[in-house]
DNA sequence: TATTCATATGAACACATATTCATATAAAGA
DNA sequence: TCTTTATATGAATATGTGTTCATATGAATA
């Protein structure tokens, strides 16, 4: 089975690297956090608190995050700072969005 | 707790809305169906053959797809064609691709 | 109408995943 | 160094989800 593309063909791999991809858009917390991002770097207490989550399910989230590259840290004193680490991103997110207010 | 936005303000509804609707595109044989289907319409067989699939596991997945308006069905005979029902998914779809192929 | 063909559906199972709780780590300041 | 502060992490639990198997539905045709 392949899948054919103007330009090239489909592998395997970039099948499920985009179903991963979705994966980690596919759950509210994390959105909210992405969504947190945008406004602006935050340290995890901050997008704690914006999200209204507790600091250790919000961590968690933002190891999953970070392991796929959807954000990057870096250390400010003692706080971690989290930031969008892929324009990218913010455009397949707004184009959701545009998607599910569309149609109601 | 609220997200703002150029022009407004981003509701919990459509939050959630957004991660259901990533939700449904975070499966490797729902890509590979819709995949199938950007080729063109078909019946179930014939991607349940294209994507290597029983019956059974196809129909299961057509029905969440169709659920979240990503496909449409007609009947024609004793087939029920399916065939891609909004055109942004192809966008979303290759933005995912192009994120995932840069990456690595 | 009886049969066949294409598809849908419910139950069961295995597996993944999000949150909580307790605790570990590790940098900063006293 | 001892303590505090910020964050990370492991285990446990609850919940969600994809596939299979068996079977139901329903249109087409003999």
């Amino acid at each position: 089975m392949q899948y054919t593309k103007r330009n090239g063909e489909r592998s395997f791999h970039t099948l499920s690297d985009m179903a991963r991809f979705f994966k980690v858009l596919a759950d509210e917390t994390r959105l909210k956090i992405l969504f947190s991002l945008f406004d602006g770097a935050k340290c995890v207490m901050h997008i704690s608190e914006r999200v209204e989550m507790s600091q250790s399910a919000v961590s968690h989230q933002l190891a999953i995050l970070k392991n796929a590259d959807l954000v990057k840290v870096a250390r400010n004193g003692k706080n971690q700072v989290y930031s969008i680490s892929d324009e990218h991103v913010r455009l397949v997110v707004d184009m959701a969005e545009l998607h599910v207010s569309e149609r109601k």
